[in-house]
DNA sequence: ATAAACTTGCTATACAGCCAACAAATATGT
DNA sequence: ACATATTTGTTGGCTGTATAGCAAGTTTAT
């Protein structure tokens, strides 16, 4: 039989294939967010089309749309994942067990590194200026991060002066908001 | 004479008829840009369409494309009008006669009432954002400016060390940027 | 054989940039 | 001074391109 291809037994030939569904599934969105990081990270947040994004992840431009609906769902989830990125980073980074003013400086630490060695940041702060630039609603999001992150700093800096690291009579508030500015202005100049 | 209009010797009538040709072209221009900045403030960068900023202004979106050449033109304008606005503002404040501290403090304060009422700034602001989630050309034109304002504080700081205002320990250089850095994450948090 | 993942062809929309007509101001000839 | 030509400013229609999103078809797993 010239069958074009002998597929009934076959298994051992296939790179990486007979994945089950839920894995293929797996895979290609991984595959897809992790393109969009890199397509935004090297050429910008416009240059994340579609078509863009499907063929730098080895798909075709329709998985795109069908994986996350529309342009408005891939975004929301691009800052979702790259939430949990920050998320896992700060966890690695064993910051909670540190006493406040080392803490402080760890958290300061790993903004600094990341500024010129990671795409995932790069994304999350041009996903931030394209938010601003234009007035979209994705600055809610990011609008929430911040009171997190300024939550956090804070924190960092009760407990430091608790234990007599920081001087008590700086306003916690204040000084955790000024901070996150200083951060967030660090990585609009170095973008 | 029933003539539709008496064109010889009348001067008072028309509104503001009669402008000179160059008149025309500079009044026409300034509309153009205060439309544009109207726009980009009030509905984001990617609102300022040939077509939006010459209904804007009362002209036809033609106009635009021949005052300016291009979008690329069209923003350089922009930013040069926006440049020069803030070199006025900074002018106006006069800061330049007073002390160091007084001229940084000043000067924070130029920022932050500018904050909420400027049409400008917002626009300049959004213009930077949208430069940098695109990484647009024009992050040049806007990396010269920082660079501007960081040579002006750190002369603010210097004049006050030498007044004896500031601490003569600090680091001028790195706590002119550090300062350019929050006034700068300042504006994108308000945004 | 059925369902899920993936692809390809299509349509509609928005926009930049061009151009040929039109209008208004200025220069020139009588 | 007036009429006519020329230059400058303004307009609206047109074309081409890029892109989001859809829907019918194809491949891959169950």
């Amino acid at each position: 039989m010239s069958d074009t291809g002998p597929a009934t037994g076959m298994k051992a030939a296939a790179p990486a294939q007979r994945l089950t569904q839920a894995e293929r599934r797996d895979r290609s969105g991984r595959e897809l967010l992790g393109a969009a990081i890199r397509l935004v990270a090297g050429q910008g947040v416009s240059a994340a089309t579609f078509d863009a994004i499907g063929r730098e992840a080895g798909f075709s431009r329709g998985l795109v749309t069908q994986r996350f609906g529309s342009k408005e769902g891939l975004i929301a989830s691009l800052i979702a994942h790259l939430h949990a990125w920050q998320a896992a980073s700060l966890d690695d980074a064993q910051v909670s067990e540190m006493d406040g003013l080392t803490a402080l400086c760890a958290f300061v630490r790993l903004h600094c590194e990341t500024i010129r060695s990671s795409a995932e940041a790069d994304t999350y702060f041009m996903l931030l200026a394209a938010a601003v630039a234009d007035r979209l609603e994705t600055r809610e999001a990011f609008r929430g991060s911040h009171e997190v992150e300024r939550v956090l700093i804070r924190s960092f800096i009760e407990r430091g002066q608790a234990s007599g690291d920081i001087r008590k009579d700086a306003d916690a508030d204040a000084e955790a908001l000024l901070a996150g500015c200083s951060l967030l202005g660090m990585r609009m100049q170095a973008l």
